[in-house]
DNA sequence: GCCGTTTTCGGCCCGACTGTTTTCAGTCG
């Protein structure tokens, strides 16, 4: 069993217990043990194989890991099981209706038996939800709208996407009389490589119509909320922004807080309350008299718990706290530190530029150097190249080279690992580039073990340099493929690869919590955009900010180094 | 259910907005 599905028992007896008006902390315990496990890293199988004590993981004790323990060996849970029994899972299913919680979803159940979203849409359509305590005409119709969402699939958006919405609605926003700052906070911030909503933080003068001029926004479909405090709206695309206003003297504090990860704020408040401190969104406050000590910066709200500032990426309570306290925070790699790019494509096999417009633009962005790296001929979909064309095409790039572009152009290639674990392009042609990606197109659904021995193999080839995109996986689209990450680092390790964090926002893969396993068992690593036009040369920033997310540090990463000094990581 | 520079028992983060309520519970982040 996959860490996910493990992690998804938990969830489901977490969301039981919720409803059944268990203990809460209870009921947290299951769900912070779920988002431990997915963010763990390490297959939690291989774990237990390898003797390890499950319950030096923070979060898990004596009870869930003797539960994990039952999962692997037996593929069940009894305790699900009995839980089921008792609330079927399509009661669960209603706790993820926007404006249904555990609370109301009780009492559905109980009274009306609910227990599907077809039920409960049948009965708000027959005006039966009207009647039951706690709800009215209003949540009847609320409900329906939320049914219609959730089948309509809204969810969570890419990173990239994010940042064309937050974008212009902040040019937007920033041209309100009297609006003296703006930030985007939340997962946003952190650059998760998803984002569940929009939050944006404002400093307004006295009278700002911030809250009205934001709700009138063209893009606004629907307003969920206006306060004067915060107003939620859904955009067209179906992504929800909040926008909260706050006083010069609590924006640090504010931004921490809707910063998040709530993880990390829960971490934070426990341990100001050792300390005799309490944090909210306003500040910090002494607990005994509520005297407010500071507040205005973020480096306050950390200075008062004894922490220097933390990055927004690190912020998921993974252990950040813990680092900062002792002063090992590492020293996150910036997008200034990229000197070049080592993945990109031309019209000669995908791409929309030539060798010469993705030389022009690498260089008006500073970089001192770029692979071109196209696909070879097992990827037919992108026109991938034979060995002779391959052959032509390192000319080609000779020749834009001799003509001192100002940049140096490494030749390469994106060759094809066959199913068999060899490469799609003979030795001799391979040997004549300078930068080899290998890369997984095909057959992705091989079981594990396969699929292990299958890259292994591929990165035995003393002429690969790179393995690209190690994962396969596309965000929110397509799961990645089963294959043991850590035996495959261990094996880059050894055959000198270097593990690639692609930065394309559909891809960034490695994830950044693969990324920092990499990292800590002292695999290199390189961010490469995977253009495949000059303008996406510019994604680079998302490989950056899932590299930050994994605790990445310049010296991990081989286009941080000059030209020379990278050739020594190319074998 | 987890956890421990006050603790192995008794804690466990905190506030805004909504809707259904006449003072608050539920949901959300």
């Amino acid at each position: 069993m996959e860490n996910k599905g493990i992690a998804d028992v938990f969830t489901e007896i977490a969301d039981i217990l919720d409803i059944q008006g268990e203990n809460p902390f209870r009921v947290r315990s299951y769900r912070s043990a779920a988002r431990t496990i997915e963010d763990l890293g390490q297959n939690l199988q291989s774990m237990v194989k390898a003797g390890k004590n499950l319950e030096e993981i923070p979060g898990i004790g004596k009870s869930i890991r003797e539960k994990i323990e039952e999962i692997i060996s037996t593929g069940r849970c009894h305790l699900l099981e009995e839980l089921r029994a008792q609330v079927p899972a399509g009661v669960t299913e209603l706790l993820k209706l926007e404006g249904l919680g555990p609370k109301k979803v009780k009492i559905l159940y109980d009274q009306l038996s609910v227990d599907s979203l077809d039920r409960l849409e049948k009965a708000a359509l027959a005006g039966r939800l009207r009647n039951l305590a706690g709800m009215g005409l209003k949540t009847e119709a609320k409900i329906l709208t939320s049914i219609e969402k959730y089948r309509a699939g809204i969810g969570r958006f890419k990173l990239s996407v994010g940042f064309i919405y937050a974008q212009a609605l902040l040019e937007y926003l920033k041209e309100v009389p009297g609006v003296k700052r703006l930030d985007p906070a939340g997962s946003f911030r952190r650059r998760k490589e998803t984002i569940g909503d929009l939050d944006i933080l404002a400093i307004c003068g006295k009278a700002c119509k911030v809250m009205d001029r934001f709700t009138e926004y063209g893009d606004v479909a629907e307003v969920l909320s206006q306060g004067e405090t915060k107003s939620s709206v859904r955009l067209q695309c179906g992504l929800q922004v909040d926008v909260r206003v706050l006083e010069e003297e609590s924006y640090g504090a504010a931004l921490h807080y809707f910063t998040g990860s709530k993880a990390h704020n829960v971490a934070i408040r426990e341990r100001a309350k050792e300390s005799g401190l309490k944090i909210n969104e306003y500040g910090v406050f002494r607990s005994k008299d509520e005297k407010r000590l500071s507040g205005a910066t973020e480096e306050e709200v950390f200075k008062a718990v004894g922490l220097p500032f933390i990055p927004p990426e690190l912020r998921e309570d993974r252990g950040e706290i813990q680092a900062a306290g002792k002063d090992m925070l590492p020293r996150l790699i910036d997008l200034a530190d990229i000197r070049g790019d080592l993945q990109m494509h031309t019209t000669a096999s995908d791409g929309k530029n030539s060798i010469a417009e993705m030389a022009q633009r690498a260089k008006e962005m500073g970089y001192f150097y770029i692979a071109i790296t196209d696909h070879s001929k097992a990827v037919r979909v992108a026109g991938g190249l034979d060995e002779k064309e391959l052959a032509r095409h390192l000319k080609a790039i000779d020749k834009v080279n001799a003509q001192s572009p100002g940049i140096y152009i490494l030749k390469g290639v994106e060759v094809d690992i066959l199913p068999d674990g060899s490469l799609d392009l003979k030795d001799d042609i391979l040997k004549e580039c300078q930068v080899v990606l290998a890369a997984v197109h095909s057959r992705f659904n091989m079981e594990e073990g396969e699929m292990t021995r299958r890259i292994i193999k591929a990165l035995k080839n003393p002429n690969v340099n790179i393995l690209a995109h190690p994962t396969g996986r596309l965000i929110l689209e397509r799961e990645a493929y089963k294959v043991n990450l850590k035996e495959v680092i261990q094996a880059a390790i050894d055959y000198g690869v270097i593990l690639e964090i692609n930065a394309y926002p559909d891809r960034l893969d490695l994830r950044d919590v693969d990324a920092r396993m990499a990292k800590e068992l002292g695999a290199k690593l390189v961010i490469s955009t995977d253009a495949h036009s000059a303008a996406q040369l510019e994604l680079m920033k998302f490989g950056v900010f899932t590299a930050r997310r994994g605790w990445v540090e310049a010296k991990d990463v081989i286009n941080t180094l000059p030209l020379e000094e990278l050739f020594k990581f190319l074998r």
